[in-house]
DNA sequence: ATGAAAGCGCTAACAG
DNA sequence: CTGTTAGCGCTTTCAT
């Protein structure tokens, strides 16, 4: 259904040419009398022609699609990466195709199946945990990988992203260095979000190593929101009142628990760190700490990587791109 | 490259059956006998066989795509439209490909054409105001069109969403049914966010009918975000301090204007209006008002439409799902 | 500069 | 239950 359109052959007909000539006046090839051309684009014209690109690429044998896959949507991050990708594709020629995991790593490996069969001539995947069975797909399929956002582990082919182990033992370090002592931990589904977990894990390494420890914590088990933030950080606030910091597994939970800190008259004398670097924190009327990641780079980046495994390897020499959030807001 | 894999004839030849009967039992057809099937499935795990899409769509004629063209990814509402066609498409069996316009009409074209190529079963657009050409080229697709978040036009063919003018409409009479007074409008590029232009002529429209209007206004020209609505509010609240109410483009704004009510102290004697419903919102240290748009679900309901639309518009009887967004938070 | 033949990997439509 | 014959709409390759 829908499917039936015109085709090459009825556009050629139509300009008294054969399938081969009208194909190369479509494709603009060198050797095709402008004459010709102009009849083959009047009929296009006149049939409302638009090329078959199932039928292109099973020929060619290339698709010109790149697959991604992200864990989800209903966190404003994983749309800028997604925005970035399509932007680092554009006029490149290449399709972006978007498939969901919902953190779920059966999942994608389903979703990822699903879009190898499509054929694409790339596919970036979030993180680097993948399951063996699922690394051995992306490996059999024989295009680049590239696996982007996080960089604690042990890429297949193409890595770009940041080390969340160092986010996390960066920002203690600079909220020690500005003298807070008395830590809080809130976050959520952290056996889902792994990067969260690693950010965690740095963050509490750092604190071990200064003798430091988290005096209370509170772990959610939906997906982080603001509300769950807020929520959480009532909580918390009233069961360790004499917290100096409290760090969160990303930037939404961080602005719950400043719009927490309000409320509860706290704003003062307790200070919010978050991760990644949101526009929203930036306007707060109070101010959080934040590691800005560098997300819409990731995805262009990643889209070059996408579009030119060879000349984007061969001007970097390395496989890996590394980025470095910047910290800002820690007092 | 990369679209190198095995096929189906070595799948065949591996188990020692012909192309069709490993056809068949790969997909499941009743009259296989078990072992046939079997042998099948293993050779199938041994080579590890992906199925091709693009031949089988090819010789199918039909594509299980489902095509999605959104304007933007920057806001979190259209990440949630998708992530709810994502959601309505699970279990389908069809795949939902991307588009961004950038709500930029010509790009708009662009983007569609270049998705109809892929011969998708559906396609689902933002908005009923595309420009003749690309609803001519929607039009000749022969296949469901569905037209999401708005209603105030007249649709293709399938039409799910809302009246943005009545919403402006029903927000200005609750709020001067709440006792306000002095308006303000903040927005911004509402050349190009045309669905907020409508709710701001809506909202205009019910000030004129009770003798009111707007006492002052500031318009961004770059994309709606909470720190544009935060500037321009102190810039409007300087210039008119005595307002009571500003009525903002969307939710995103509205925030903004939250946040700068509490820095200027006049979070008490002002209520800032938006668009949307954002989780964020609710979760504010202080009041706004809002209309909820239910944009996940009108995610659903398309893809809904997409996968079947016979028994969807059977049920139904009519190609238009209207909803009515509920408003929170007026004093 | 143009055309004819062959085939991409799969399924539909018939046989047996 | 299984196999055979034709394509799907395009490009590739080789002629002319």
């Amino acid at each position: 259904m829908g499917i039936r359109k015109s085709t090459l052959e009825e556009v050629a007909a139509a300009a008294g040419v054969s399938k081969m000539t009208a194909s190369r006046a479509l494709r603009g090839a060198p050797d095709v009398s402008p004459e010709t051309r102009q009849r083959v684009l009047n009929a296009t014209e006149q049939l409302g022609y638009v090329g078959n690109r199932l039928a292109l690429s099973l020929s060619s044998r290339k698709t010109n699609l790149v697959a991604v896959v992200v864990p989800s949507m209903s966190n404003i991050v994983f749309p800028e990466v997604l925005a970035g990708i399509s932007a680092g594709l554009e006029g490149s020629g290449m399709q972006a195709v978007f498939g969901l995991s919902d953190y779920d790593a059966g999942k994608e490996r389903d979703v990822i199946r699903d879009m190898l069969s499509w054929r694409p001539s790339a596919i970036i995947v979030t993180g680097l945990d993948q399951p063996e069975d699922t690394v051995k797909m992306l490996r059999s399929a024989d295009i680049p990988v590239i696996q982007i956002m996080d960089l604690d582990g042990t890429p297949i082919d193409f890595n770009v992203g940041l080390s969340h182990g160092k986010a996390g033992e960066e920002m203690a370090r600079a909220l020690i260095a500005a003298g807070r002592r008395r830590f809080g931990y809130i976050g959520s589904a952290l056996e889902r979000d792994l990067r969260a977990a690693k950010r965690r894990a740095g963050f509490e390494r750092v604190l071990h190593e200064n003798r430091l420890a988290f005096i209370g914590q509170r772990l959610g088990d939906t997906l982080s929101s603001v509300g769950l933030g807020k929520h959480l950080t009532h909580e918390l606030l009233r069961a360790e009142p004499n917290l100096d910091c409290i760090y969160y597994s990303n930037d939404d939970m961080a602005v719950g628990g400043a719009f927490a800190s309000v409320e509860a008259f706290r704003s003062d004398d307790i200070l919010m760190a978050g991760f990644n670097g949101l526009e929203l924190a930036a306007a707060l009327p109070v101010r959080i700490a934040t590691s800005r990641s560098p997300r819409r780079l990731i995805g262009e980046v990643a889209a070059r990587l996408a579009c030119d495994p060879i000349a984007s390897n061969a001007s970097s020499s390395s496989k890996i791109t590394a980025f470095v959030p910047e910290i800002t807001g820690v007092v």
